[in-house]
DNA sequence: TAAGTGTATTATATCACTTAGTACACTTAA
DNA sequence: TTAAGTGTACTAAGTGATATAATACACTTA
């Protein structure tokens, strides 16, 4: 639902965000699964703007940021490429998704809860879905 | 460094988030470790907004929200207190940290990150805090 | 009655986000 | 050379969330 696809590259936009930051997210997320290649060219600003009904400033506003990531490079005229470097993506994802833990990790010791508590949570987790949605 | 001791609540405000979040995380937090006991006073929407130097309508909007989350009661001309039922406390609290897991999880699947994987990364980490900051 | 509560209202200011429109430099292909 | 498609830069404007300011009212307690 809400789903569409540009390319090699999925989108899902709401409200719940910024746009810059749910094309951030979701290009992000492409990449470091692999979704979209090792130097694949992604669709252009105005391209994908024009996809998402979107303002091409917001789009080139997420795209700054994936090239300070160091996930993409832009070529004049010719567009914007994913990086040849896996070292590099695999760097950022393992950067990000550390990043991640330490924050999630901080929230639940605000509750007060335990890395044991988080295991249990995850293991009756796993068990309620059992045979469940096939995603 | 920034911290702030208001009767039996601690807070630390930064630039970092809206001020009346910052505010409904910390309180929520404090009630959810127990830091403030059940039925204690709260400080008053002006004692609290002198305290951290805000806005009385800023600190209210938090307070608004604390109740809505049935952690504390509200008594006309008396002032706000945290709800006397451990019940509703534990409740809350369990759902709030549900609610950061699925999150949290949902951010490491979008990197195609496993739960093995953040396994790993907790150990490896707990590891290296041996012997480290005793908080 | 006075002081301290929560609550409500109106006005104002600032900032992040988004859109709109225009223009320029560069690359590629006709 | 020309045209089309790139990224980039700039100005202008609108919207909504956030925050402050000032004031007022109803209620409770001492």
């Amino acid at each position: 639902m809400n789903e569409q696809q540009v390319g090699a590259l999925r989108f899902h936009i709401d409200f719940s965000q910024p746009l810059y930051e749910q094309i951030l997210d979701q290009v992000r997320s492409s990449i470091a699964k692999g979704e979209i290649g090792l130097g694949e060219k992604m669709p252009s600003v105005r391209e994908l703007a024009q996809e998402l009904r979107m303002n091409p400033n917001t789009v080139m506003r997420a795209y700054m940021e994936l090239e300070r990531d160091g996930l993409t490079e832009k070529r004049r005229g010719q567009g914007t490429f994913v990086t040849s470097s896996a070292e590099r993506v695999k760097t950022f994802r393992t950067d990000l998704a550390a990043r991640y833990i330490e924050s999630f990790m901080a929230q639940m010791e605000s509750l007060g809860m335990t890395w044991e508590d988080i295991e249990d949570y995850v293991r009756r987790r796993s068990r309620a879905e059992e045979g469940g949605p096939t995603s």
